[in-house]
DNA sequence: CGTTCAACCTGGGCGC
DNA sequence: TGCGCCCAGGTTGAAC
């Protein structure tokens, strides 16, 4: 689930809770024996308590809480990984079941207590010093933020090779934020074939590609995400995100194209689903066969 | 270097 | 009702 807008839409839900000091932390047994805890839950909720919240920054798909010098140690970072189905919340989680991590906060915080809920258990929590932080969040780990990824960057970061663009919008390395979403979104808002091979796309391809990435991402920052179908992902304070009512592509196989009314087309690439349109996206270099009128 | 597959999990939807 | 199968917003590591 979570991608850019929505781990920054977390970010947000819960940044005002920078300062607020942990009074406990408690991780459920029997919730988090799927889930990646490091390290082990009863030495993290010792390590925890006590301390207090810093910044609340995003790395990619990751939420960085700064923990200002634990018992035995230094600041650290306490980085949560979201992946599929995590969801960080200040209001009350949708089950009890699958709650994996609470914070309870000492007054006068604005919110009582931070939860960590995932219902299949993907994501992962981590307690780092700032050696493993570089590790996770920097730069060897994640490329330029989607938001302001520039054509530049792109192309030193794909140009020559053979991969599919659509498989590379994925790599973290390459752009980070992008998931399987806002990667079909934004090529269709290119015009681009998700099929293209990164080592044919041109200056112009790439200036598209990047003016369109940043685009989608902001405009579903502001509406705070994607809620699809039966959604499971909601804003810290248990929202729907409003993004999905602006899908062109994702999850719209065999309906029409919002720009052409042609079919949207489903092919699986690197073992997930691609949503694209062969009219306004097209096999071969060239311009794009239909305007559009205004872009989300 | 790149692709493919399995694995990590739960749960909803579908066909039978 | 139940069972088996497929699907899902992500990432990683092994095998080829």
């Amino acid at each position: 689930m979570p991608e850019l807008p929505e781990v920054e839409t977390m970010r947000r839900g819960i940044a005002a809770l920078s300062g607020a000091r942990i009074a406990e932390a408690r991780f459920p047994a029997g919730a988090c024996r799927a889930l990646a805890i490091a390290p082990r839950p009863e030495r993290l909720a010792s390590l925890l308590r006590g301390t207090r919240l810093g910044a609340v920054e995003r790395h990619g798909k990751r939420v960085a809480i700064g923990i200002e010098s634990t018992a035995d140690a230094g600041p650290a970072w306490l980085v949560i990984e979201p992946r599929m189905t995590g969801l960080l919340l200040v209001a009350d989680p949708p089950t009890a079941k699958h709650l994996r991590m609470e914070l309870l906060l000492e007054p006068p915080a604005p919110h009582p207590v931070l939860r960590f809920w995932d219902q299949r258990g993907l994501g992962t929590i981590r307690l780092l010093d700032a050696a493993g932080f570089e590790r996770a969040c920097g730069p060897r780990a994640l490329g330029p933020d989607g938001l302001s990824i520039t054509a530049e960057a792109l192309a030193g970061r794909l140009g020559g090779s053979r991969r599919a663009v659509k498989v590379a919008l994925l790599d973290q390395r390459v752009v980070a934020g992008i998931g399987n979403i806002y990667a079909a979104e934004i090529l269709h808002r290119a015009g681009i074939d998700p099929r293209r091979e990164c080592r044919r796309l041109g200056d112009d391809d790439l200036e598209r590609i990047a003016a369109a990435a940043r685009r989608v991402l902001a405009r579903a920052v502001e509406l705070e995400g994607s809620s699809i179908g039966d959604e499971l992902y909601r804003t810290a304070d248990n929202r729907k995100g409003r993004f999905q009512k602006l899908h062109r592509v994702y999850g719209r196989e065999g309906e029409a194209c919002r720009g052409c009314g042609g079919p949207i087309e489903r092919i699986v690439q690197a073992q997930r689903s691609t949503f694209f349109c062969a009219t306004c996206q097209p096999p071969r270099p060239g311009r794009r066969l239909v305007r559009r009128r205004r872009t989300a």
